[in-house]
DNA sequence: CGAATAATTGACTTTTACGTAAACGCCGTG
DNA sequence: CACGGCGTTTACGTAAAAGTCAATTATTCG
């Protein structure tokens, strides 16, 4: 486990560019540290990225990231909040499980296009 | 089974707008019938509709929803354009098996989170 | 030391996915 | 028949999420 990334290591690492990393930052989604001017990315702020990027994948907006990076960190010490924080926990559990139906019934009429496909292609005489 | 639908009527059943509907038409995404100039709307078009919002909700960008739909059209009638298809079937099974990771990865670390929080408020004396 | 390499900031641009406004057509109803 | 409601087209606007470019500053390596 290294102490310190850069930023163009990350930007390869996962696909990205360093101004895509900045805005980020910009967006108060990870707080890398400097010496000088220069960012310094820890362990912590990799995994943020991992997690900004899993987001991104699942169509999630800068601010709905945010709001789930919010929800991974120290858990807050007052207890309205901590009730708040379980709510919203909850909501965005509904978001993902929606997606998970959106995604099963897709996949499943993927599997019905190839089906049809390779039916085809067997009425075509091709073996496959 | 309804045999037309007004361009109002699948606005209110998905929660988007006539501006919405239009633009699909625009990028080619459903093809209404026409009365004159009014917009008739199958029921083949509605399902196409719900299977575009499936799209957006797991963060498919339009031309990636076009790609999806044309896969679930009638395949084609040549071997090369089959074979093509397929390939773009596995390819998008792959996307969407990477989404599922990914929402499986965020709904345990949720889990987590929520974990955190209960343990929280139990420190604090809350009966949840 | 001096050139090359890597990073930074800031401003401007682009793309996607619609929103919004203007101006008009069509149709049923009082 | 005119008016309210829905629908249409055309055109311009906008927010989010970066991309691109320019000017500047460290850092490093020979």
């Amino acid at each position: 486990m290294r102490d310190y990334y850069t930023i163009t290591e990350l930007t390869r690492e996962f696909g990205i560019s360093t101004r895509t990393l900045r805005f980020y930052e910009d967006e108060g989604l990870i707080h890398p540290l400097r010496r000088g001017r220069t960012r310094l990315f820890r362990p912590s702020d990799r995994v943020l990225v991992r997690q900004i990027m899993r987001g991104k994948r699942l169509g999630f907006s800068i601010s709905e990231i945010r709001q789930i990076i919010q929800m991974y960190k120290e858990p807050p010490g007052e207890v309205g909040q901590l009730k708040m924080m379980l709510t919203r926990i909850e909501e965005k559990r509904g978001d993902l499980r929606q997606k998970r139906r959106d995604l099963e019934e897709t996949l499943a009429e993927l599997d019905q296009a190839e089906e049809s496909c390779l039916e085809r292609l067997a009425e075509l005489g091709v073996t496959t």
